[in-house]
DNA sequence: TTGATATATTCCCATCTTGGAATATGTTTT
DNA sequence: AAAACATATTCCAAGATGGGAATATATCAA
């Protein structure tokens, strides 16, 4: 009863757009919570937050580095995402044929409804 | 000042573990809210207050059809997730070297912590 | 030790959410 | 018109959230 916790999945975890932005900015890099707060603009706190939230889904890795912390980005946890999209991939994804049959369906059915 | 609406992105939408069920339930079918509810095991008001949520993003399409409204999955609002996650794709994908010398860089530094 | 720096955490609040129960709306049938 | 059926909506409660502000914690430097 109540929203599914932010941690509870990655989906959740990359639900906020915030966390979407912070996770490209950090892509590859290896920034310090001071440096990636500078960057994106935000205050130190909500950079935390929010790594801490993408660090308990395994999304970020931190490493300590004397009174700074590196955060990492790790992707391997948006396999999942990628995987449950795919079922669907058919839809819009080399057979066009598919695509088009699918509205045409949608179309008919619809201009139907409307008589 | 508080969560991302449901409805803001697809996102969001698809963050609710009822709704990708939901989804995954109505991939390539066309199916009624009752028949829906009676599949998932739901009453009918969960079913339509989701369908609701889905409709608004435009993951399901609504027909009319007398009383019964049939819903159908469309898939394609899913396409920037799969965009957004491809980005990363890189990293598990094709490259087995990427990952392989990203988890060693990660294993190296993180032994370096704990000295 | 003391001060400065880097980061995490806590407190507060307005807002949104999900689920249940009840009810409203709309359509068909009798 | 009235009853039955299908679906949507409203009202409620309990949580959970993100942001701001303040504060705690940890580490380095002088």
């Amino acid at each position: 009863m109540a929203r599914t916790k932010t941690t509870f999945d990655i989906f959740s975890a990359i639900a906020e757009p915030k966390r979407r932005e912070l996770i490209e900015a950090l892509a590859g890099k290896a920034l310090t919570v001071n440096q990636t707060a500078e960057m994106m603009g935000w205050n130190q706190p909500m950079v935390s937050k929010h790594l801490t939230i993408l660090k308990k889904v395994g999304l970020v890795n931190e490493q300590k580095d004397g009174r700074c912390r590196v955060y990492q980005v790790n992707p391997l946890p948006l396999m999942p995402i990628q995987n449950w999209v795919a079922q669907f991939e058919q839809f819009w994804n080399g057979n066009l044929d598919n695509l088009e049959s699918y509205l045409n369906e949608i179309q008919t059915k619809e201009s139907k409804d409307e008589q």
